[in-house]
RNA sequence: GCCCAGGUGGUGGAAUUGGUAGACACGCAGGACUUAAAAUCCUGUGGCUGAAUAAGCCGUACGGGUUCGAUUCCCGUCCUAGGCACCA
């Protein structure tokens, strides 16, 4: 604990433990250590896969795991964790066997940024931070089996992973039978016919090769062949090159043009990459997301991120050229407004298709749009620039010679790097043409008028020939079949989705299982695996920009070869982690197929957003390939999915003069006008309601030992404001703190009360006070002052029997719905009622435990074994709801005149339309309502509402 | 710019299918117990008018609409957070 805290924390434990002995009095410190201890030794939360005889269904909640970072935990990051484990608990209670595991994604950025810094090795620093997570995690009360405990990093676990990218490489993508196939059968397809007609997701500059030409092949040449079909390969592709962390990152890893971890700028740049072929899986991974119960909103993010567009493909001739232009769209209704064409800069077609007049002016434009980084690419946007090729291609509709221009606006990576400009329906089309002074044609109705026609996009066709009068979806589709019938072109469907990249220039991740024979990449065997991670003398790479690892030293295969120097990505041990889970020992198989068949999909997945188009789209595409090879029997992972909020900070903000060391309290500065005020950042532990502890201020901040304060009332208040939570604005909770003051209980308890689990919410440590007086009533309705057990064996009243079943029905209906929130209230709730009947009895406390313990597992236990028992309450049946115990002879009536709440009213059950209304207007306040007037209507709705309408 | 989610007291939030808006909790105010403090318990607490624990008016971002009845459904506007962004 901190220093600073250390005192804080003495003076609360002291009046906590005061004159009451540990027996009578709650003491969540010393009971959350004693069955913390019990459930480890008597290993409550191992679980085994069950014998076909047996009938428990399986269930499997999930978190997704950490990487464990120098910080340690703050309390925002348990609140998915403790929601997990009170679903994990309540199917525990309510029959299942339950898979709950937790581990580390522990091949990371920050401890390599920390080794190249000091020296230290990143798997010592990776190895403490992980003792640091377990420690708080396992004070947290957490049902997790850590029997089944993965860590990435670990040689036993990535030797799995660099199996499993075997098997990538080992693997096409047979597109007519929709599914990967083992690399051999296109070896045999190869040897048979070449590769002429075989449809497979491959590079695209693919040379075409007949069965002669591969029967001639070296193995080099074959294996170079081969590499385009691949579903893991090496090519030459563009790439996000991050000079400050000497390393290429994948799209998913860039925000803005700056990389996710550490902001630093990140270009573009031609490398020899090793790549997955994800785009090969993007239409399974779109309709995969149909059958999977996800947030909407996490849904689009995937769908936007693989970005279907269906379009056309058409080719427009060049003019005094043999060559063709192929363009993407999906407006090909609109192809009688094109006036122009543009390529992008990165075209290999523009020295064949510019004029000699126009070359120079041509090169130096390509040249400077190369030059631009992606970041000022993406920096103005507005900015039209571009040059005539000076050369024409023709229309295919309407025979019409249309300019060539080379514009940046047009990206090489999407559709085919052409677009058709059709500047009255694409606002870039018409930004260009208007800079340029290109003309216009306006082809929907109602946009002849328009300053810009792009306004209205869709409407009856004019000026279109024969699309004439009709509607976009009518035209495309009459476009698609002229283009089609005419053999210009056919339909088309385009992703946004590109091939990840999986290689990294960095030391501390999974080495890849490839060695280089005469330039060609080749596999090794199996046997030889784990290809474990080389000692180096330094993490940095090599004087010549080599990757870290070719300073290992002798380090090569069979004595000659070399090893591939990249690592894989962060995210390669995180896409099948929750696999391993399954089988966690297996020393022959990354898990084998009865463990995989028996615990499935993962049933809950916990987690943030974050991962949205990193981890929670490898995760499926991995799954996918694995699935299709015949490893796994099902096709998607993760069957729920709920993505947790995040836990904001509460920062304290203090107001200072600017002209002197005077503190003014926050209400005094605001009604003051005339000084100007600084505003600082205290740590919110010096804060309590809102009241700066000012002496602790002083002694935090000695710079301001002999400032004045200028006190409002005697206290000293201070603002506050929202915001993320994070040492620099000294609003960090720990959890440590928290659990020291209050127990784990009630950190567990307030987590899932703060709000509903999705949304982000600001933690304000005063408001744990409500738990914490909650589960001590709760230990005082059970154990007297003498630590005597105040319940006994008794029959249970009616009003007792009401409250439990209330209570039952509404913990077992919201958790049902994942709404934690309200099963926390609703046990305060319960509590007060059996304590204003001063209930005592026996039942109904052992049932209000059970109900209890996913939220709250120690004073549980503790107070089941003090009532009685000898046995863990863990496994304790869930309360079943009883609905006779919550009937009723009638029901009181809120009576509602013209829409508004005026009176109530008391009706026996089954009472008629008639009667109720006769007893309504018999009212004394109804009668003062109507004041002589006419009845309009009665609505009577049973159990719900009277309303009158006057 | 586009896509998506949201906007309810001083604060976090509740109201599951359109049916008593503000449950529960924090905070605040007052009281009891105590030498005192802590802890505990009790009472009050959306705003306005009012002496009132009489009565009424207003009130779920704002403006309309549908309905006997709208926090909930529909249309428009504003704001906040997230995602995407020359994707043809």
């Amino acid at each position: 604990m901190q220093p600073r805290l250390q005192k804080l924390h003495e003076c609360f434990t002291q009046t906590h433990q005061s004159e009451y002995s540990k027996d009578m009095e709650y003491s969540p410190a010393d009971l959350e250590a004693k069955w913390q201890a019990y459930w480890q030794t008597h290993k409550k939360y191992e679980v085994r896969e069950l014998e076909e005889s047996s009938t428990k269904p399986k269930y499997y909640a999930l978190d997704m795991f950490p990487y464990p970072s120098g910080a340690g935990l703050h309390v925002g990051h348990p609140l998915g964790y403790i929601a997990s484990d009170v679903v994990a608990r309540y199917k525990r209670h309510s029959g299942y066997n339950v898979l709950h595991p937790m581990g580390f994604d522990a091949f990371g950025l920050p401890a390599e940024q920390y080794a190249i810094d000091t020296g230290q090795h990143p798997a010592i620093t990776t190895a403490q931070n992980i003792e640091t997570y377990k420690k708080q995690l396992k004070k947290i009360g957490f049902s997790y089996d850590w029997a089944r405990e993965v860590i990435t990093a670990e040689p036993s676990y990535y030797k799995w992973t660099q199996w499993i990218f075997m098997q990538l490489f080992q693997a096409w993508y047979n597109q007519d039978a929709q599914k990967a196939e083992p690399i051999a059968s296109l070896i045999a397809i190869f040897e048979q016919e070449g590769n002429k007609n075989v449809r497979a997701a491959h590079n695209e500059q693919t040379p075409v090769f007949s069965a002669q030409d591969w029967a001639s092949f070296d193995e080099a040449q074959k294996a170079m062949l081969l590499l385009n079909y691949r579903l893991t390969y090496l090519a030459e592709a563009v790439v996000n090159w991050c000079p400050a962390l000497g390393s290429v990152l994948a799209n998913d890893e860039v925000k803005d043009g700056f990389s996710e971890r550490g902001g630093h700028p990140v270009e573009r740049k031609k490398m020899k990459q090793w790549m997955m072929r994800l785009t090969a899986y993007a239409e399974r991974l779109l309709e995969g997301l149909n059958h999977i119960d996800w947030s909407d909103a996490l849904k689009d993010i995937q769908r936007n991120w693989i970005g279907k567009s269906l379009g056309a493909e058409l080719a427009f001739k060049v003019e005094h050229n043999n060559l063709e232009l192929t363009v993407f769209t999906t407006r090909i209704d609109t192809i009688f407004g094109v006036t122009f064409i543009s390529v992008a800069p990165e075209s290999e077609l523009i020295s064949q298709l510019t004029a000699p007049a126009q070359a120079q002016q041509v090169a130096d434009y390509v040249q400077k749009a190369k030059n631009r980084s992606e970041r000022e690419r993406q920096a103005d946007v507005k900015t039209v620039s571009g040059a005539f090729l000076g050369t024409y291609a023709i229309n295919p509709f309407t025979g019409e010679q249309v300019p060539i221009w080379v514009a940046d606006y047009v990206l090489s990576g999407y559709g085919t790097g052409v677009v058709m400009g059709v500047p009255a329906a694409d606002e870039r089309d018409h930004r260009f043409a208007k800079h340029f002074g290109l003309p216009i044609r306006c082809i929907i109705e109602g946009t002849e008028d328009l300053a810009n026609p792009t306004e209205k996009k869709t409407g009856c066709l004019i000026n279109s020939g024969f699309l004439n009068g009709l509607h976009q979806t009518e035209a495309i589709q009459k476009a698609v079949d002229f283009i089609q019938k005419k053999g210009l072109g056919q339909g088309k469907i385009n992703y946004k989705l590109r091939d990840a990249v999986f290689g990294r220039q960095r030391y501390w991740g999974e080495p890849i299982p490839v060695y280089y024979k005469n330039g060609a990449p080749f596999l090794l065997d199996e046997a030889s695996l784990p290809l474990v991670l080389p000692e180096i003398d330094q993490f940095k790479p090599t004087e010549s920009g080599e990757p870290p690892l070719a300073r290992a030293k002798s380090w090569e295969h069979q004595g000659q070869y070399a090893y591939e120097h990249t690592t894989m990505p962060g995210w390669a041990g995180s896409s099948w982690y929750f696999l391993r889970y399954m089988d966690a020992h297996n020393q022959n198989t990354f898990v084998s197929k009865k463990k995989a068949d028996y615990w499935g999909q993962v049933d809950l997945y916990m987690g943030g957003a974050e991962h949205a188009t990193g981890h929670l789209l490898y995760s499926r595409f991995w799954n996918l390939v694995l699935f299709d090879l015949g490893y796994l029997s099902h096709a998607e992972p993760f069957k729920k999915l709920i993505n947790q909020g995040m836990i904001q900070g509460r920062s304290s903000l203090v107001y200072k003069r600017r002209d002197a060391d005077i503190f003014v309290s926050y209400k005094l500065r605001q009604a003051d006008t005339a000084n100007d005020y600084q505003e600082l950042h205290v740590d919110v532990s010096l804060v309590s309601n809102d009241l700066l502890n000012v002496e602790a201020f002083k002694k935090w901040r000695p710079e301001y030992e002999s400032a004045e304060f200028v006190l409002d009332n005697g206290k000293f208040e201070c603002n506050w404001q929202v915001e993320k939570m994070s040492k620099r604005w000294y609003n960090v909770v720990n959890p440590d703190d928290v659990i020291a003051r209050y127990g784990a209980d009630a950190l567990r308890l307030y987590e899932m009360f703060l709000g509903p689990l999705e949304y982000s919410k600001p933690w304000d440590t005063s408001g744990i006070d409500g738990v914490s007086r909650f589960l001590r009533k709760l230990w005082r309705s059970c154990i007297g002052r003498e630590g005597e057990c105040l319940v006994a064996e008794a029959e249970a009243t009616e009003k007792e029997n009401k409250i439990l079943h209330t209570l039952i029905k509404r913990v077992r209906e919201d958790l049902d719905r994942f709404s934690f929130n309200t099963v926390v209230s609703s046990y305060m709730i319960a509590l007060n009622e059996l304590n204003a009947l001063e209930c005592k009895n026996k039942m109904v406390f052992e049932q209000f435990l059970i109900l209890l313990s996913p939220f709250a597992p120690h004073i549980a236990e503790e107070l089941w074994q003090r009532l009685g028992h000898s046995e863990s309450i863990l496994d304790e049946p869930f309360p079943i709801f009883e609905a006779k115990y919550l009937a009723e002879s009638g029901f009181e009536y809120p009576v509602s005149i013209n829409g508004k709440m005026r009176a109530s009213i008391w009706l026996a059950n089954g009472v008629s339309a008639e009667e109720a209304q006769i007893k309504t207007l018999a009212l004394e306040k109804v009668q003062a309502w109507l004041d002589g007037k006419a009845l309009k209507k009665c609505i009577f709705v049973p159990n719900k509402i009277i309303n009158l309408v006057i």
